[in-house]
DNA sequence: CTGAAAGCGCTTACAG
DNA sequence: CTGAAAGCGCTTACAG
């Protein structure tokens, strides 16, 4: 590969020169100008990053942290991530942690040694808050995504206490008092802030939580038909609406339903957090809180470039807003 | 941040002593290896991946340039790529194209600057060959993911040939004859294999292709949905089952179907490449060939080892085979 | 068993 | 308007 060294030796000038004439940062003589763009051409150069990043203490790229990369929501965070970065010329390093802080921890550190310039990390479930300190020691700008703390960190999510709570207005609307609420492990932040605010919307419809009716723990379809199978097949514990806080457990959820014969939304109506795509397409069609999980993506990138660019400035967090696709299942 | 001369002159040696006894690269006394350690740990001292890559010319870091990040194979080929990749100690950069061939050609730059060890493109839609040349003139190892070429290079993809065959014998042994391929945008490989292959596979099937029966072109679930709407309104050409080739096309297609108010399979049998998740619990229960979307994410990384390890070696295609569920809609 | 020193490929004050 | 030179933080032959 051809070096600055080259290209200089080749135009006839200074190394300084060729740099500068590269990246525009001081005034070059039409003619030098012309002289160092021919000898780039000829012999191919390209400008190596890492010599570039070294010098700068700068690498114009940041480090994504997801905790299921298998989740379509994340996915789709992922890609709006990537799109932002690219827009501001940024790369991106992409890590998993599979829920695991383990891997979680050696992924930051990777990211941490290969000096991105701010860090973006959807944490593990497990994910203690050691982690936020390490990050916040070396000083490396973080933000949070979708999955929030309660520490003065920048951080973007969605505002699930207003969904829920929409979605409880429209099901007791409908007549529903007997509502499951299927969901899930409590240790991630976004699912534990729909529950807290499914208790809230039930109190302030002067409901109550009826005894029995929250499904709390499951993360797998397997233990959640399980665990819903037996509280729905029981006539005294059996709701008129279910709930579910994700599609892993929309999925059990709904295989339970279907297995005890019960016709949706007839016997039961049912409603999802995330859920699956072209529902309209299929039967049951289901009502489902669709996340804004690419603007969640870009929103994260752009709190990272305001810390990255005012490293002092007030740490925000942003709430965004859902969608509801009504559909039958909670007719 | 404490560099390595820090750890030197607090553990009273050379440098050269510290990075060996943190590569474990040559033998140390115990007793200096343990004033290394002791001083790495006191100064919080951790190694710049930068400096060391700049070096030592290999970055241990792969790039990744999909076409569509949006598609969830393509997300699952990421997790594939990412996991196979973390495994190896890998870090990974990634990029997409948005099936936009110029955008494909910054994303290549930018990670040939960074100097990754090794890139894995799945191609845009209207990619063109310049883009491998260019990536062979720096000689930097190179594998084809899902969208292959009719070149020497490294590459993995689906045995779309294998999976048409046995759906086409699927729906021939169920009696159809007219079979309508929803065929999409013949630009991108891995679609005209699709198309060919079921050229291939009605030919030995002694049936020919129906004139008008094939739907092709289209990319978009709306401009699906107006084609295969006009196919299959007219009885002249309507089909008795559909194949589409994608989950967008099957996304229209199922569409233009209903508005048809053609039930599934009784007027019409329908499968698709691709397609909706959880497809057992919803109805119409659409027969489906999956692809191994993540197994082709970790070959992928398997091939760009081996070429980075062994350049000279014979450059090889791997066709991984998908699997079909066969459900209701083509019973 | 260990160290002095060159060098990876850039950027950027400093000087003229 | 341009150049000489230091330095970013490492690794690694070379020498002892």
């Amino acid at each position: 590969m051809a070096t600055i060294v080259d290209v200089a030796a080749l135009a006839g000038v200074s190394t300084s020169t060729v740099s500068h004439v590269i990246n525009e940062t001081r005034h070059v003589e039409p003619g030098t100008r012309a002289r160092v763009l021919a000898a780039v051409q000829s012999v191919g150069y390209r400008r190596d990053a890492l010599a570039r990043s070294l010098r700068r203490s700068r690498t114009d790229s940041i480090g994504l942290v997801v905790s299921d990369a298998g989740e379509p929501a994340f996915a789709d965070m992922v890609h709006g991530v990537e799109e932002a970065a690219a827009q501001l010329g940024l790369s991106l390093l992409l890590a998993n942690s599979a829920e695991d802080p383990a891997r979680e921890r050696i992924a930051v550190e990777t990211l941490l040694d290969r000096r991105v310039d701010g860090l973006i990390v959807a944490r593990a479930a497990g994910s203690g808050p050691d982690l936020l300190t390490r990050i916040r020691e070396e000083s490396k700008p973080l933000v949070l995504l979708d999955r929030l703390a309660d520490l003065d960190v920048d951080q973007v999510g969605v505002d699930n206490a207003a969904a829920v709570a929409e979605l409880v207005a429209h099901l007791t609307g409908k007549g529903h008092e007997r509502i499951l609420l299927v969901a899930g492990d409590l240790r991630v932040p976004s699912l534990r802030e729909r529950f807290e605010g499914f208790r809230a919307a039930l109190k302030s419809q002067g409901l109550g939580t009826p005894p029995g009716i929250m499904c709390e723990g499951t993360s797998t379809a397997a233990a959640t038909l399980e665990s819903v199978g037996s509280i729905i097949r029981n006539p005294e514990t059996r709701p008129t609406a279910i709930l579910a806080c994700s599609t892993v457990l929309a999925a059990g959820a709904l295989k339970a339903v279907q297995d005890a014969n019960l016709p949706i939304p007839g016997a039961i109506a049912f409603a999802t957090f995330d859920g699956f795509t072209y529902s309209d397409l299929f039967e049951p069609q289901i009502t489902t809180v669709r996340q804004p999980a690419f603007e969640l993506g870009e929103t994260a990138v752009e709190l990272l470039m305001n810390r990255i660019n005012e490293p002092n400035s007030r740490t925000q967090t942003r709430r965004l807003n859902s969608t509801i696709e009504f559909r039958r299942s909670t007719d």
